[in-house]
DNA sequence: ATGTAC
């Protein structure tokens, strides 16, 4: 393995270009796309080669299955029970662990054709209608059991399309008033679907709503953008990203309600003697829901980041002077992606992507490559990049800067360093950091603290290493004027 | 990673 290991046990940067191909008993290609700039853990590599133990262990149980291929992406980093940046091919089973915890999580970037000079006068106005909206109830949403069932069966245009009652007020207008038309989120096609209302219980039908247009927790965010600069002038015009042009980038998930397909789908697999994770067989008889547990929750995650966004989209209408936003200009999504799932190739392969996103090549309907958003940490820039198509990275690109400390030594940031920090940025959070009491405070800044700039790693090497090793082309860099952090 | 607000 042409890795070098420091003493203090990171690994070094392969002084070559990218990748390096790794070595394993399995024979399954592997590739780790890394460079001089981006230290990665010896663990965390020690963590992803044991993934191609799989290999082996699947065909103990038919000599059919196997794992074709494995890539580690730039940002990859240590996690439980598989490391974040991991994306694994194999051939007739799934492995449901390596998806990452929140199925279907991902990234969206709408455009909003406003320049950036004519909102900057009215950010404080902004910022007031983002707290109302996210955090002080004016996002009551609630759709019928037909309208779940319609949005986890085929995702926002199945919603849209599903009756809806006479007087259906609330959140809901702005998906109406909106439009948003095709969703660059087609890839899903439908599973078997029958099983679908069986998710919606009672107890799920009545936490649905309160739950989409919720931002979730953790990295995720929901940020307002300036476009810095178009560093691909071609495909950033193509794609009608202009500079000084505002963007709306959303971080999220599939909430609560995802756990259950996660835990479906955890149940359908079994553990193997001599296998890192549990194995899923995908003809294995009585499970025709994999599909539907992965669609849905997809879905779910998709639809819910562009309920974010009309969010944003409706407090910016209300923000600025009258006739500066109205409700029937544009907000075209350009991009919507999972960075945790499982994609089925339609042949008996899976690809895994956990905390890794598709980034294809040039093709007819992405004729500059897919449009991959890389997010770095709050109050960084983040980045949009066309995807190359990578052949040994499996299609692949980095979901974001990666963790550079884990959680509890950014806890050890001083409360006064952390007010210095979110002193240069606007987050809106749902509460006021000033007015709170001293332990919700407390609490709060702790959240803050995990996600806080010096937590992960900086944002600009990872790029360079996706230009420079073919697996994305940054098209352009993204400066945040607001971010929206749920604690 | 997981309702919201305190």
């Amino acid at each position: 393995m042409n890795v070098h290991f420091s003493a203090q046990g990171e690994a070094l940067s392969p002084t070559h270009l990218s990748p390096t191909t790794l070595a394993h008993a399995s024979g399954v290609p592997a590739h780790l796309f890394a460079s001089p700039e981006v230290p990665i853990e010896r663990s965390a590599l020690r963590d992803a080669l044991r993934l191609l133990d799989l290999h082996a262990a699947a065909r103990t149980l038919d000599p059919a299955l196997r794992v074709e291929a494995l890539a580690l992406t730039p940002d990859l980093h240590r996690a439980s029970p598989a490391p974040v940046g991991t994306a694994l091919l194999t051939r007739g089973f799934l492995t449901p662990h390596l998806i990452g915890n929140d199925l279907g999580c991902g990234m969206r970037l709408h455009l909003t054709g406003l320049r950036a000079d004519d909102l900057r006068p009215h950010l404080d106005a902004l910022e007031r209608e983002l707290r109302a909206v996210f955090f002080q109830g004016r996002r009551s949403l609630s759709l019928t059991g037909r309208q779940r069932e319609a949005l986890l069966r085929g995702g926002v245009p199945e919603l849209l399309a599903a009756p809806r009652p006479a007087g259906q007020r609330g959140l809901w207008d702005l998906l109406g008033a909106q439009e948003p038309g095709p969703d660059p989120q087609v890839p899903f096609v439908h599973g078997q679907l029958d099983g679908v209302q069986d998710w919606l219980g009672a107890r799920e039908q009545a936490s649905f709503d309160t739950q989409l247009g919720s931002v979730g927790g953790g990295n995720h965010f929901v940020e307002v953008q300036e476009v810095a600069a178009a560093l691909d002038r071609h495909a950033a015009y193509a794609w009608g990203v202009r500079p000084g042009e505002v963007v709306v980038m959303v971080h999220s998930g599939s909430l609560g309600f995802g756990h259950l397909f996660r835990a479906q789908l955890r149940t359908w697999a079994r553990a193997v003697p001599g296998a890192p994770l549990p194995l899923l067989p995908a003809d294995r008889p009585g499970v025709p829901g994999v599909l539907d547990a992965l669609h849905a929750a997809a879905h779910l995650a998709s639809g819910n980041r562009l309920v974010l966004a009309c969010m944003v989209r409706s407090a910016l209408g209300r923000a600025l002077p009258p006739g500066m936003l109205t409700d029937d200009q544009p907000f075209p999504a350009l991009s919507d992606a999972p960075h945790n799932f499982i994609w089925s190739a339609g042949d008996g392969r899976w690809l895994h992507r956990k905390g890794a996103t598709p980034a294809a090549a040039p093709g007819a309907q992405a004729p500059h490559g897919e449009p991959v958003l890389i997010p770095g940490s709050m109050g960084d820039f983040s980045y949009l990049l066309a995807g190359q198509g990578h052949p040994l990275a499996l299609g692949s690109a980095s979901h974001g800067a990666g963790r550079r400390q884990p959680r509890g030594a950014a806890m050890r940031l001083s409360d006064a360093d952390l007010r210095r920090v979110l002193e240069t940025l606007r987050v809106v959070t749902p509460i006021d950091l000033r007015a709170a009491r001293a332990d919700i405070r407390a609490r709060a800044l702790s959240a803050l603290k995990q996600e806080a700039p010096g937590a992960y790693k900086a944002v600009t090497p990872i790029i360079d290493t996706h230009a420079r090793a073919g697996l994305a082309r940054p098209v352009a860099a993204l400066r945040p004027l607001l971010t929206i952090k749920s604690l």
